[in-house]
DNA sequence: CTATCTAGGGTTATATTGTAACCTTTAGGA
DNA sequence: TCCTAAAGGTTACAATATAACCCTAGATAG
């Protein structure tokens, strides 16, 4: 990991953040946000339990589900729940819900706003939707051309 | 379960729609889909497969997971990600995809097309999009007034 | 009619994902 | 300094999903 790189420095600004809310970014924390902010693509829950283990940071998988679980909560990073995997939040300022898009072939994930229509249709009926899940599943433009 | 009811007329018409298409609506499957039907919400895997099994017409998991699977790919049924449990299409002719709002409430679930403008930018940059996942978690409006 | 093929399902074992419950540590405030 | 609350450690397990292999019945070709 470079020392000086883009997603450490998102970190660094995230903690600022979260003091301003109360919550802390501890060293643990601090280490999954800059996992998933190093990762190309999507990480699961166990597959960066295993990298925090051999780092001798993480102990055991509740640890890493609890730091996910409050990541998200403070929208630092999202569920993806098409690939039971995580990924760090991309926009600024955070939001806790986007639009994914999710390449089958290279994995990576592009993060695009939620379309206002969407939400639209989500509160006909008086239906509060305290929760949007959008994702798609596909190829991107790379993977269709190296795939001819 | 109601000899002639709407769910099981459903069935009946599911299985000539296969027939056309060259697929079979077995006993299993006919059975996994009328539970479907006739489950007022989303219903798992393993609670699928305890009901099967105690009417001793199923053996195993994999025999769930694989009808499962048949009765998604053919647009009779629909994976829920944020619940991870099942449910059958309630559009016809059936959708591969729709848009769920789910209530976490009554667990209650409604089925919509998705709005043509998330497509649209599901599109965006010749992004080829096969699948898509599109839920919204919430309370739904008779909740909201039975817990107010 | 027989041989073969295939779809569907049975069976066993295991992988993967996620949590409950309880204990220990530690940073920071009264 | 003592206390508290948040964070994390630890153990055990629950819930979800699949791999791999086998068997049978019905379709199909010869």
């Amino acid at each position: 990991m470079p020392e000086n790189c883009n997603a450490c420095e998102r970190s660094e600004t995230a903690s600022e953040a979260l003091s301003e809310r109360g919550a802390r970014l501890t060293d643990l924390r601090r280490d999954v946000l800059q996992t998933l902010h190093h990762s190309p693509k999507p990480v699961g829950a166990y597959e960066l339990f295993d990298q925090l283990k051999e780092a001798g940071k993480a102990s055991a998988p509740p640890a890493v589900y609890r730091v996910l679980d409050f990541l998200v909560e403070q929208g630092l990073a999202h569920k993806l729940q098409s690939l039971s995997a995580y990924t760090a939040c991309k926009s600024t300022p955070h939001a806790h819900e986007a639009f994914f898009r999710i390449c089958r072939e290279c994995g990576q994930v592009t993060e695009t706003a939620v379309p206002a229509s969407l939400k639209d249709v989500a509160a006909q009926d008086e239906f509060i939707a305290e929760h949007l899940v959008v994702e798609a599943l596909g190829l991107c433009r790379e993977c269709q051309e190296s795939t001819l």
